[in-house]
DNA sequence: TTGAAAGCGCTAACAA
DNA sequence: TTGTTAGCGCTTTCAA
């Protein structure tokens, strides 16, 4: 049995078509039929109009693997995530899965679990994977060292031709999406003064993460403008997880049971926070206030729905997305989100 | 000029090694170079480690595109969802984008926004790409002509030696995950009986879902042991959103307002149906019960906590993936999951 | 045991 | 405007 019959015989599966398969059947040469798909110069309007009509009937898509070793661009962007199971980067990838899709682009999605060496990984197998341009998410860190060996791996692959931005990190020389957590934080932690709280603490997440910082320096500010110092206001802080708000929570009452409001620096602590004070028959906001950042879809379902600052994640992962199927810039570009004060159930006036 | 000097010069970036430079470098040839990094038979055991060493020493990864395009199989397993932003399905990625990076393999996520259509698409690009395995995630039609095309498509890649596995889809010639459907649904309306309920009202997803009339399937038949024929148990279908739960709480309020439990056939949709309740002030679950499926990791942060069926989702994706990544099996092979009935406090005993 | 050379499917320089 | 053809980097016969 030769292995022809084997493969092309009635039984055998249909193996996708190649550009070769639509030359034929268009009538055209190979150079034609691919400058016709590609949209390049030097064909005449019907004939390519002809090609492409061929070649969708065919259901003919392009083998990136040939496209990219014969030079071109693979139409493929790596997106790199701490979590894709956390609503946040979901909510991001929702978007980045969206315009890569319009655009006839296709997303390879990995996860580090937080972790600075498991991203110099990502990025690397990225790179040998010939991506087209990678993404990455999530926050950047305090001390950049932690961060230097993916900084470089990024910006060699940048150099090299590769597209790169990032979402919520600054400083580092790249096309960058950046939420308004500074703006986000002044504007909760003003929330929480209006009501009339002064005994406030925050439940925040790993103090080594930009965005920790950034959004408590919001926050800071805000109290600072109501004569709140630092040392007014703990500061307890846990992983960024449901598991790591209730830890908080119950560090809180326990070492500072004055608190009336607690300011969770995301929604999935802030989960975590009201979970401890339900089970502990804390009622909210009658006897403490609960504030989150992010707005995750089931922040308006919580018990109490969740007061929060909106970011638009969704909208976020697709300007990402987008910078990077643009052309190139002659100099890194931001695109800073606007924030929104969701005021819900969950925050109501000081007591007493 | 030189190759090597247009390859290092100064002004552009160090392009990776390829195979050729590792074999000049060590003084073989190209096929042995090849065979010593590969490990097949055929060279001497002091040349294929010294070619390994100076691979290794020039930091050389082959290039996957050329080593696709010569035969050789791509390491990536495309993942079709509706949406990566449903919690269902970033739960199932998670799993299966942990079980993929513990065994070197990258996943490539598409989605497909419930769209037949669109399923077929999808499977055409990861065709297209030569990935080596397809995750197929999401409720099969009960009309199979909506999904022939997809099916067909999925079974050609199959025939062609690549993986497949789908996750909730049984009636398709391929490895499956099979969630317990059925079980589960039973084993929520019958808690919903124990606590007296008679009136009670199904909120269901699209009714051309194979997994709603699974579901649903299972809830009749707990329904029809406690005498209740079908006919005495409205079945009011909507979207599998949120939306589509709020569509049907208020179908469900004006046109059958004696019911006493209504039960969502996913969280998603108890979430929309929690939500109506709350802004029409209806008590839950003094006045009605709710109830959900999947047991989605926010379900018991809602207000009330949802009692619901859990799904092993991360599992579920994990399995899936860890069936393509396995040997191919002579005869495609069935996971069924289990299910537990989480009892919270969205249920309570039929008022009255 | 080792090497030479023919593809894999595509792009782009060069010819016609 | 269209076609011919030489690679892209690798695997894998087939020869030596």
């Amino acid at each position: 049995m030769s292995d022809d019959t084997h493969r092309e015989g009635p039984a055998g599966p249909a193996r996708p078509p190649r550009l070769v398969d639509v030359a034929q059947r268009a009538g055209v040469s190979l150079a034609t039929a691919s400058r016709a798909l590609r949209g390049r110069e030097g064909v005449s309007p019907e004939l390519a109009a002809h090609v492409r009509s061929v070649a969708a009937g065919m259901g003919y898509v392009a083998n990136p693997h040939a496209t990219t070793l014969a030079g071109g661009v693979t139409r493929v962007a790596g997106l790199i995530v701490y979590e894709i199971g956390d609503p946040y980067f979901s909510e991001i990838a929702s978007g980045a899965l969206r315009v890569a899709g319009e655009n006839g682009w296709s997303v390879q999605i990995c996860h580090t679990e937080r972790a600075p060496h498991a991203e110099l990984a990502q990025i690397r197998l990225l790179r040998a994977h010939r991506v087209g341009a990678i993404v990455m998410a999530g926050s950047g860190y305090v001390d950049r060292t932690d961060e230097a060996g993916a900084h470089r791996e990024l910006l060699d692959f940048q150099d090299a031709g590769g597209r790169v931005a990032v979402i919520g990190r600054h400083h580092l020389r790249c096309d960058a999406v950046l939420p308004d957590n500074r703006g986000g934080g002044e504007a909760v932690a003003g929330h929480l003064l209006a009501l009339g709280h002064r005994r406030i603490a925050i439940a925040a997440g790993p103090e080594h993460l930009t965005t920790v910082q950034d959004r408590l320096a919001g926050v800071r500010h805000a109290l600072a403008l109501a004569g709140l110092g630092t040392a007014a206001v703990p500061v307890v802080s846990a992983d960024f997880t449901r598991e790591g708000g209730r830890d908080s929570a119950e560090r809180i009452l326990r070492d500072h049971p004055g608190t009336t409001a607690v300011l969770a620096l995301n929604d999935t602590m802030a989960t975590g926070v009201l979970s401890v004070l339900r089970e502990r028959g804390i009622d909210v906001p009658g006897r403490m206030s609960v504030a989150g950042f992010d707005d995750v879809q089931v922040a308006q379902d919580l018990a109490p729905a969740l007061t929060t600052v909106a970011l638009p994640m969704a909208d976020m992962g697709a300007a990402a997305l987008r910078l990077v199927l643009g052309p190139a810039p002659a100099r890194p570009r931001r695109r800073t989100t606007g924030h929104r004060l969701m005021v819900r159930d969950s925050t109501g006036p000081a007591p007493g």
